[in-house]
Parts: C-alpha cells; sequence; structure tokens
DNA sequence: TGTACATCAGTGAACGCGCGTTCACTGATGTAC
DNA sequence: TGTACATCAGTGAACGCGCGTTCACTGATGTAC
C-alpha cells in the first residue's frame, strides 16, 4: 500500500542505517538486500523503489555513514584516538569506522564507493593536520598520516588477533606511540 | 583417471598458490571453488580430494602465503618497508600482504584462519622489535607496533583512495614517519 | 469541507543464476603374484 | 620382469540453496472537483 511522504524519508533513512550497520559487522558479501529491508522492517521487494542495486545501496549507506554529524560537539583527535583504539570501539563493529571495518573489501569495491571514502579520508587528514605534533606543516602532515594509518592499521590487527592480551597490546601501544 | 603421487602433491601446491593469488586480488566472497580450480588447471569436482570444504580452504591458503621461504634471504626491516610501502606492491595484490589485502574479512573469518595470521602477525612484531628505534626494550616494541600498525594501515588507505597524489602521499609520508 | 479516483509504496511470489557441494563414472597408477 | 587387477584422482552432470532482481497486485495517500 502506498504510505505518506514522511514515512517514505523515514524508511530511506532506516534501510541505509540498518545496511551501514549490517555491513560492518557482517562485510557486504555476508549480508543480502533481504537482511537489509527486514532489519529496516520492510520487505525486499520494496528495495527497488529507493535504490537500483546493492552496490548503490553499498555506496550510499557507506557515504551516510561517513558524513559527519552537524550537531555533534567536537572532540579533540587525542579523545578521539583514545576512543578509536579502545577495546569498545574495536567490539562494537556495526557502529565502527568504516575503514577498519570494511577497508580492505572498499579498495575494491564501486569507483563511488572509493570516492566517498576518499573525500572522507581527506576531511580526517586534515583535521589530524591541524593537531598533530612537528614545527612545520610539513612535519604536522607527515604525523597526520602516521597517525590514522597506525591507527587504522591497529583496529584491522586488534581484531583478526586471536589473543586477548596481543590484541590489547597493538592498541595501548599504538595509542602511545602516536604522534598527537 | 588417477594421478600419481607426485602431481597429487604439484596440484595440492597449484590449488593452494591460485587460492592465495586470487582471495587477495578479489576477496574470499567473489573467488568460487570453480575459479580456483581453473586457475590450478583442474576442473571443481577435485577440489574436496584435497579440502574438505572452501572455508578450510581459505585458511589454509593464506597459512601457506604467511609461512616464511627459508630460502629467502633476509631483508632488513627498512628495505621490507620501503618495498612494502611502493607502489609496485599497492598495486600488485594477487601477491601482497595478507593484512592490507584480506585484513577486514579475516577479522570475520573462521578461528583457523585468524589463529594463522595471529601466529605471523607475532613473527612479525618480533622482528620488527629486534630493529626498531629506542633505547629500552619497551620502546622498541611500541615502535615496532606503531610500525606495523603504520604499514597495514598505509596500504589499505593508499588503495581506497581514487586520487593517485593522495595515495602516494599516504605511502611517502607513512613510510618517512616509521620509528625504524 | 466532502467525495471520487489516480497515484504509487509496499507485498510476496517468481525469475534466472551461480554458488558450494555430491556423486556415478572413467581410466591411469601402482601393487600383488 | 611381466601381467592382472584393485585403487583412487579427476571429470562433469546434477543437487539444493540463497542471491539479486522483477513484477502483478494491493490498498492507503493525497489531489481534483
Amino acid at each position: 500500500m502506498k504510505v505518506s511522504k514522511e514515512k517514505v524519508a523515514e524508511h530511506r533513512k532506516a534501510i541505509l542505517e540498518a545496511a551501514g550497520e549490517l555491513f560492518r559487522a557482517r562485510g557486504f558479501d555476508d549480508v543480502s538486500v533481504s537482511d537489509v529491508m527486514k532489519e529496516a522492517g520492510l520487505t525486499h521487494g520494496a528495495f527497488y523503489g529507493y535504490f537500483p542495486s546493492k552496490e548503490a545501496l553499498i555506496a550510499e549507506a557507506v557515504s551516510a555513514a561517513l558524513a559527519p554529524e552537524p550537531a555533534k560537539p567536537r572532540r579533540t583527535v587525542a579523545d578521539f584516538a583514545d576512543a578509536y583504539l579502545g577495546t569498545r570501539h574495536r567490539d562494537n563493529r556495526e557502529a565502527s569506522c568504516m575503514f577498519s571495518s570494511l577497508g580492505t573489501e572498499a579498495s575494491r569495491g564501486s569507483d563511488e564507493l572509493r570516492h566517498a571514502m576518499t573525500q572522507s579520508l581527506r576531511t580526517t587528514l586534515d583535521r589530524f593536520t591541524a593537531e598533530a605534533k612537528g614545527k612545520t606543516a610539513e612535519d604536522k602532515r607527515r604525523n597526520a598520516i602516521a597517525a590514522w594509518t597506525s591507527m587504522v592499521g591497529a583496529l584491522v590487527l586488534a581484531r583478526i588477533a586471536d589473543d586477548e592480551d596481543l590484541s590489547q597490546e597493538i592498541l595501548r601501544e599504538a595509542r602511545a606511540a602516536l604522534p598527537l
């Protein structure tokens, strides 16, 4: 049955949110269109009224999850790093960083997906550069890159490690070494 | 038809090599058992004489690719880092590092897969620790972790970036900042 | 404001496809005499 | 050493399944009078 314009907007948002969470938790390939629609409270048939394909959903859902929330008060980069390299973030996959949850899959993804992630990457590096250690602008930029690459890599490795001590050591020491 | 024991050993090796290359190039989910067997010069039906399941193949192929080749002369960690963070390695996916090509998928993989990668992770960190900067053992270990996490993260991000300048900047600056 | 009806979001059955896996069969290997 | 035959690696058709996607239908929405 037809549904009000407000409901349509809500449903679209619900689909994007469900997709963003499920993809991060289980990966693009292990989440079906039906899984996403069920999580959003709809049936799979309605999907193609919202998106032309699963690939398009992937790009849009990642873009949406990457878009900064304007209402959110800005934390310092150091606070962000503490949370990023914490076990809470490591274990809470469905709400975690797109780069560390889907990075290697994303590198093989569509142009649209990679472009959205590249935009986010630029924004993050600029934000880090402003607060990184270093005397010159070049030093700050280099340290911003060192910090962000180490953070993403540390979360990836900490999630692979099947030994809790090693996993925590990686998070802790990577945090301590960050040039911020 | 039956085949000699030597051929069987060759075929097993060929399957593992084909799997290791195809998985790195395209990911676990986008490579079928048939793709692997075709690349190995066999038909899909023979697969289950070698491995009990695709999941088992994934774990074994990654383990095999991670196992150090004893004949290989040992490079310094600094030389390894130069090659690791080079565009050749970035673009040559089928022969590249398992962590940077399959890391986010591996974190959701089987216990066997994660265990094999954890073993490799330990070996790599130990090797890095021996050559890392730092006065105390703790400093060296911390810098080894900082270096390896940054290398893996940098390759992941450099492969996502759809801008060649940004991609190369990430590789170059991450390399320059490495505490080795 | 109230009514009639065109619009269209949502449903769920159905489609073709490729997947992982199984299996009856084939024929070269390698063992027993 | 030569021969007969049991073994078993490889083939390719077939299986059931779940996927992404399509579509005829339903019925609430919202517009035109």
